[in-house]
DNA sequence: TTCCGTGGTTTATTATATGAACCGGCGGTA
DNA sequence: TACCGCCGGTTCATATAATAAACCACGGAA
């Protein structure tokens, strides 16, 4: 591993949880030595990354981050693309929803609208990253990766969440045939014990997916008939994001024929 | 310099009117080898801080950023907490007016608000840094910042933006002088040549400044009379925000006996 | 006093970054 | 057709920069 992820690693324990993280603390996180974490937080700090409490000494983002984030959204609008469609959405179903985007080999939420109709609601972290195997996001852009990829996750240590969470290759493989033939993939407390999810691949330019939207409900309200009525709306608007990103499902992904016949 | 600093430094070459680069330009940009340059692009690749075009090869910022900027707003709402001020100071005295953070050396952009009330405007790039030696902000924050870093500022090479560019340390040091008395520094036409513009420091927790809030107008506006109305209101908008941000200025700023005075 | 637990620094060792040269594809052009 | 220049990307011997054990200094607690 490069010492330039070594680096940004440290950036991503981050969280609205742990806004702010000591030497100590990264040391922990990270499993790394003191003095390697040490030259890399100051490394981060001089370039404005992180910056320093100058009584506690611990360390937060720093006010790069913002500019490049004005920078990003400006020229290339990802998010505010994204933003009405799953708020719409969320509106429309009445559950919390959600959208990705792929970076690596995880899931990086940049949206979520939680229209708070019922007393009971999912909790949604949007900074956390995601793992591929344990989220319907996840299995949804998965089964539409290259093989190499696939093959390099499902390898990979798996790790398991919940009591539910599918860990074996095999079981994922199967999920992701389901995936394959409907374009929806459906996974309960896989992540979260309390959660049910189902979601779609989405696309920008080029034909890997871009990230996934997806519609969480609480364990408890994911029955049958409820789920199977998010269905048709959660394609709907993983349609509308994936055209007015300028995308198109590849001819692989059973949305493609929908892309061409709403066309 | 560090492999780290390297790969972010590439980061930086961002901006609203470059928002995608290739390897070959990246390359004449940092002035540094291809195939360290390209490693250093496929690391900041993988973990999600940019993403390449499929077809043309270049690179853009990646959602990464995305997330990470909206931990730092929801934890830390810098920008949050500065937004209405600077709206309200521009609505106030009708010119541009924009607050940046320190960011090692450089002062970063993060936030301007235009009134466009005039027919001549001064015109804003958010996404550029502002250097300390030729822009009012850079002066309003020098002159307060620890001797050593005034030093190796006013050492270094002191890039001429026009012609009334000042880059002599002894004149910088003047200046300096003058802000140390009134708080305000003032420059005219030495970053952009159509511009003049003051600047106050601003100060969240800690004895070192952490940003500048300064107020712009075109050079054909900047009459004796105008300057001095601005300044009023710039000192007030300033301990507004070093107040919100839970700073003091320390005994040294001449606005640490107005903050004593006014709360 | 001693004993931890912080954050931070030093320095010999070694792993990692570097860059000159290289590859292969593309578009123009003679 | 062949040739050229330019693009993104890769290789591998070399040298530089990253690493980690041990260390320092400080601040509480017992």
């Amino acid at each position: 591993m490069g010492t330039i992820t070594k680096a940004l690693e440290l950036l991503e324990f981050f969280s609205e949880s742990r806004p702010e993280i000591g030497l100590g603390q990264f040391v922990k996180l990270s499993g790394r030595d003191k003095a390697t974490v040490h030259r890399h937080l100051v490394e981060l700090l001089e370039n404005g990354w992180l910056e320093q409490d100058h009584e506690t000494r611990s360390y937060r983002l720093g006010p790069a981050i913002l500019r490049l984030s004005a920078v990003r959204e400006t020229t290339y609008p990802t998010r505010a693309l994204i933003r009405p469609v799953v708020r719409r959405l969320a509106d429309d179903v009445g559950e919390l929803v959600h959208a990705s985007l792929m970076q690596g080999d995880q899931l990086s939420p940049i949206y979520f609208s939680d229209p708070r109709r019922y007393g009971v609601q999912v909790h949604f972290n949007m900074s956390e990253l995601l793992p591929f195997h344990a989220t319907s996001s996840g299995i949804a852009v998965l089964t539409f990766c290259p093989a190499a990829q696939q093959a390099r996750i499902l390898e990979g240590t798996l790790r398991e969440y919940t009591g539910d969470t599918v860990t074996d290759p095999e079981a994922l493989r199967a999920l992701m045939e389901e995936t394959r033939e409907t374009g929806i993939a459906s996974i309960a407390r896989a992540f979260d014990p309390e959660v049910a999810s189902q979601a779609v691949a989405i696309y920008g330019a080029g034909d890997v997916p871009m990230g996934a939207l997806s519609v969480s409900v609480p364990s408890v309200r994911a029955t049958p008939d409820h789920t199977e009525n998010l269905r048709a709306p959660l394609i709907e608007a993983a349609l509308d994001i994936t055209r007015s990103l300028g995308g198109t499902y590849p001819p692989d992904h059973p949305l493609s024929r929908s892309m061409a016949g709403a066309k």
